[in-house]
DNA sequence: GGCATATGCTTGACTACTCAAGTAATAATC
DNA sequence: GATTATTACTTGAGTAGTCAAGCATATGCC
């Protein structure tokens, strides 16, 4: 019966929870036709200069790996919310635009993420909340 | 531009960070020859009497669905890391049980766990762990 | 005791990825 | 300036799940 060191228990309960807020976060989400992780590209794009990046930055700011990136993209550049610009520097790449449509879907998403955002953390403080944003940012 | 508030920016990068971690805990334990949810499958039946669960309490706990249990046991049963009982007071259960193998493996699993949540955490303090761990008790 | 309803689990069809290999373009090296 | 290595992206095949439907058993209620 070895004891189970804080770090590990923390890591456990986390990995439960975190797929449990997932499932919730797409849930909410699906009301505007979206998944939690096109929600996430349209937000960094729409946090880019000119709602445009590279796609292996899109990968890594997402956490997915770059042909993750390019299934995803496809039904999305389908609905019109990306639309591809070729770099003229630099033929291999081919950066990522939100459209109007997209930036218009991202703001509408944003107001029901924010609710959720606002009411599931609503125990948390804001001192509280950066000071895990930081320890997490650490790792 | 409107402000994004921390309880939206932390569910957004929490969201990232995540996905690198898992992938991580992934990688770590592939030298054993299992993926992390086989590790909390497994570490959920050690903790219980006689290392054994309902298939939809292990579910809950883990955080999928019971037809997910279902398709991860399979390949564990066949190798004989799990075993099949059933509760004679409901025939429609069928219970759980870590084999002694499954013991094992998950006992040795859990020292390059531990000291990879060691090495991952070593930034936090354990008062700034328990603090966060009740935080997301919460939600 | 019989019928409706609920529970526990599995299965077929699907989704959202990953990985490894491949192609094309660029950069580095001699 | 040709060759090699690197980078950006896509694609086929595979994995880890989900969801909805189905089957068997158990429970509640008249």
């Amino acid at each position: 019966m070895n004891k189970i060191s804080p770090q590990v228990r923390f890591l456990i309960d986390h990995a439960t929870i975190t797929t449990k807020l997932h499932k919730q976060i797409d849930l909410s989400l699906s009301y505007q036709g979206i998944s939690f992780t096109e929600f996430l590209i349209m937000h960094y794009l729409y946090a880019s200069p000119q709602h445009m990046m590279r796609r292996t930055d899109l990968a890594d700011s997402v956490g997915i790996t770059a042909s993750g990136v390019t299934r995803l993209l496809a039904p999305m550049e389908k609905n019109r919310i990306v639309e591809k610009e070729k770099n003229p520097r630099d033929a291999r790449q081919s950066l990522v635009k939100l459209t109007a449509t997209g930036q218009q879907l991202y703001q509408d998403s944003m107001v029901g993420f924010a609710d959720f955002a606002k009411h599931k953390l609503k125990g948390w403080t804001v001192k509280q909340i950066d000071m895990m944003s930081e320890l997490f940012r650490g790792i």
